[in-house]
DNA sequence: ATATGTGTTTATATCTATATACACAGTATA
DNA sequence: TATACTGTGTATATAGATATAAACACATAT
């Protein structure tokens, strides 16, 4: 079963790095628990259009992080992680995103208004109207 | 007068690549109009704290798609630009920062409430209380 | 044993960022 | 009107980060 990553050739933010941070967050989040066979390097190659050699650097990253076991011949395995960078992972990371592009908006000139409506716009495409939650 | 680019040393994405991307945007919205004689690039780089050699890449680089014109020993001076280009490129920017931000908190797991705060928290950062706003 | 799946190492190309020394344009001034 | 000065951009050489290919080594099941 492949990973819900989304990766783009053409960003400027490198590809070990956008690897590696989506990773982040599937481990942060419980989507990969602990004790989970991540796909082989050669497979996540495939999948995210890259090199075995880029995938290994994440592998290696993610375990300099303590978020992830790997063991040759065998795999690579999701490690257990504390509750409390669980959350603080999540928080900031969309905090940081959220800001970025913040700027980026505001520097094409909108007004705080603007970007407020636009951005609502948008969160509704996440959260599709669950009728109750008003 | 120092231009209003914002850029991180700890970002991903390469320096000349942001510095880039925000010129691109202050000169399509506008706010530097055509026939503005640009920083130096000696100037530039002690404002963005990066080096001589990578303001003159993107310089370079604004060049080579028309935005700027550059003459030794006289300084780096705004084009004109065509109506066309500028609302697509501010339309296109706008949509892509909000796409990958919202990539990012799709992947995150956070619920919409916690969505929300970190929004309002970012906005606050971004656009420092403007009082008479509302 | 050996076959097939893992991760690993080594060498190489390209991209990003830098320092240092150079060349041009305009201005002051002798 | 020379000429030196001070500001511009420019060229060359180099270091580090990013991405790759190809050959290697380990683990497990046949």
């Amino acid at each position: 079963m492949p990973l819900p990553i989304r990766i783009s050739h053409d960003s400027a933010e490198p590809l070990y790095h956008q690897i590696a941070s989506q990773m982040r967050s599937l481990i942060f989040s419980g989507q990969l628990p602990a004790g989970t066979l991540l796909p082989s390097i050669r497979e996540l190659a495939v999948e995210t259009e890259c090199s075995v050699i880029t995938i290994r650097r994440v592998y290696q990253e993610l375990e300099s992080e303590g978020l992830v076991r790997t063991r040759q011949g065998t795999g690579t395995f999701v490690s257990e992680v504390e509750a409390d960078r669980r959350g603080q992972y999540q928080y900031e990371a969309v905090r940081d995103a959220l800001k970025q592009a913040l700027e980026r908006i505001k520097m094409s000139g909108l007004g705080e208004r603007e970007v407020r409506d636009v951005f609502e716009q948008a969160l509704r495409d996440v959260f599709p109207s669950e009728e109750g939650t008003r």
